[in-house]
DNA sequence: TTTAATTTCCAAAACGTTTTGGAAAACATT
DNA sequence: AATGTTTTCCAAAACGTTTTGGAAATTAAA
């Protein structure tokens, strides 16, 4: 079924069809109720590649993956599929067409994006896997390509996003770990060049100045997504041999898992001996036990904004963002200890 | 750049223009080089919009995403992005449209073959998340659409398809075992509604056979996807108390993780008072300690193979099939004990 | 040298839509 | 009744390709 034998069905020309299902005024409602029913009557959807062709637009969404990212940090991979579920109801409903693109280096994202724009005419993108200062946001503004970012740059932003509010959420945590006494707090991050890591030790830091704690340069270390068991023995000799240290906060899964790997070898008990309290967690406490107390964010919420946002009927605004507010889930690993002095 | 602007640069029609980039012989080994030559110049490439439209014809992978499996599972997301890798470096050099469709509900995954098909008007799937007895085949083979199985239906096979070669993964294991002087070998597969699962079990079932070893009820059990504590619980209960088992095979990563939660909670050290290997395992590696023995397979193969199959110059044979063989990787959850008798 | 066969090219039609620029019909106003 | 407005419709052009059915040019055969 085409447009064509449609109209001819209805008795109509292929033009007021057209303008019929676009929704447009110039065709009275009455027709426009019949037509839609014939549409569905003979299950006709237009043709996108000659809709997208006559129209000089698309109405298509680009997401490119870095995989180079996922496949080294298997942990995070959950939080992607989370974000991911989150957009595909409003997708499916939308009719919004999906193409997505797979990067296993820097260089093939680049690539890859370039194609979506200068190819395959994308409309609309999702930048994900935000650099603190990502020269993809010029190359896509200079395009005129809408997007909203999956995460955030640093300093001043000019264009709409969505993101966990990182940095309230190491404070959220601190507050939970200093009203169960805990003064000496570990602080497991990973590269800072990662913008949410640099967010989330602002918290650390921001908690520790305003509650006039110093800084201790042997509580924070930050790990690469490396060999797990290398991480492990960082975080044994770095914080576990540290024996002043009553908690530890990890800033990944990936940090987490480290960290009890490091507490098995070293014979430490989780909740017993050492408290812990991560990010996420939701992979880690498909195995350890007890399971761990952690800061969750809703991911999907974040996807479903997402998509609201780049098909907001007004101009997308460069300043709309959705920050996600965080919550601690309370399980089995965090200690509290009796009031010291 | 369009072709209609090449076309005059070059001094050509755009007939040959097109056909020259066809690579149809109806154009000289010159005037083809000089083509190509200049379409890389000025940076042409087809819009597939137009292109899918004139030719009635489209070059694009459909892939429906059952996220209702994989966020039930999130241990088994890995896998997914492995394939995921190896099926991208092919999709890239092949110049292949991708669309990426997520179901997070059966009746949604129906919908999305059926906009595929008839919206999308894709002439490769991959199908993957298939049942023992699959509907989905009949449906794409009615609609002459070409794809490829990621995993198999039961009994006679009539589609190309790549899978894992599950049973002797499991016979592999066994004789493994075996070997190590267990005679009381534990397995904790999933439903064998997932046909991974039947065939896994069938592996262990002919190894129990082949050495005339009696198949003990108590040692086989199925567990759900559910809530981790569950799952643990029911491995404590039905595996752990019995104290004659002394191996226990883990058909996925989920009920390896499982077993180690287990295994916490009754205080039985893997390695030392009971002996475990596992599937796949690279998740959970990541936080358990000592690393698990695991049976691993390469699932980039398996992407690759799969899109190599859907895009062989010769029509596609029902017969083409790609079995990837495993292999055991040693760590430190096996032991080796004394021969008894 | 003429004719036949082969190679190399191209004009025009087609794909299924959307959009433009009216025309006709219906309604409202004088 | 005549004119102006608004509503409702449509024919035709356009989008950027591929493909068809030759035509022209070249090469081979007679």
């Amino acid at each position: 079924m085409n447009i064509k034998k449609l109209a001819k069905k209805l008795g109509l020309s292929i033009t007021t069809v057209s303008r019929g299902l676009g929704g447009y005024s110039d065709v009275s409602e009455t027709t426009r109720k019949k037509i839609i029913k014939f549409a569905k009557k003979y299950n006709y959807a237009p043709n996108p590649n000659a809709s997208n062709l006559a129209s000089r637009k698309t109405n298509t969404l680009g997401f490119v993956i870095p995989l180079y990212g996922l496949n080294s940090n298997k942990l995070n991979q959950a939080s992607f599929f989370e974000f991911i579920s989150g957009m595909s109801n409003k997708i499916n409903s939308e009719n919004i067409q999906f193409i997505m693109k797979f990067a296993n280096t820097i260089e093939e994202e680049k690539k890859a994006y370039d194609n979506l724009i200068k190819v395959e005419k994308v409309n609309k993108v999702i930048l994900h896997n935000l650099k603190k200062n990502d020269p993809r946001i010029k190359f896509l503004q200079k395009n005129k390509i809408n997007f909203v970012g999956w995460g955030r740059t640093q300093g001043r932003i000019n264009y709409p996003w969505v993101d966990l509010d990182n940095e309230s959420s190491t404070n959220l945590i601190m507050q939970y770990l200093f009203d169960r006494n805990h003064r000496n707090i570990a602080f497991i991050n990973v590269d800072e060049k990662y913008n949410f890591a640099y967010q989330r030790k602002q918290g650390y830091l921001k908690f520790l100045k305003k509650n006039k704690i110093k800084f201790k340069k042997e509580n924070y270390i930050s790990v690469a997504y490396e060999n797990p068991d290398q991480v492990a023995s960082v975080i044994e000799k770095k914080i576990l041999k540290n024996s002043k240290i009553t908690a530890i906060i990890c800033s990944t899964e990936y940090s987490a898992a480290g960290a009890i790997k490091a507490c098995n070898k070293a014979n430490k008990k989780i909740g017993i001996d050492i408290s812990l309290i991560t990010f996420d967690g939701n992979v880690v406490n498909f195995i350890t036990s007890p399971s761990l107390t952690a800061i969750n964010h809703d991911r999907k919420v974040l996807g479903s904004k997402a998509i609201e946002i780049l098909t907001s009927e007004t101009k997308i605004k460069n300043n709309s963002y959705y920050l996600a507010k965080p919550e601690i889930i309370e399980r089995g690993s965090v200690l509290t200890l009796k009031k010291s002095n």
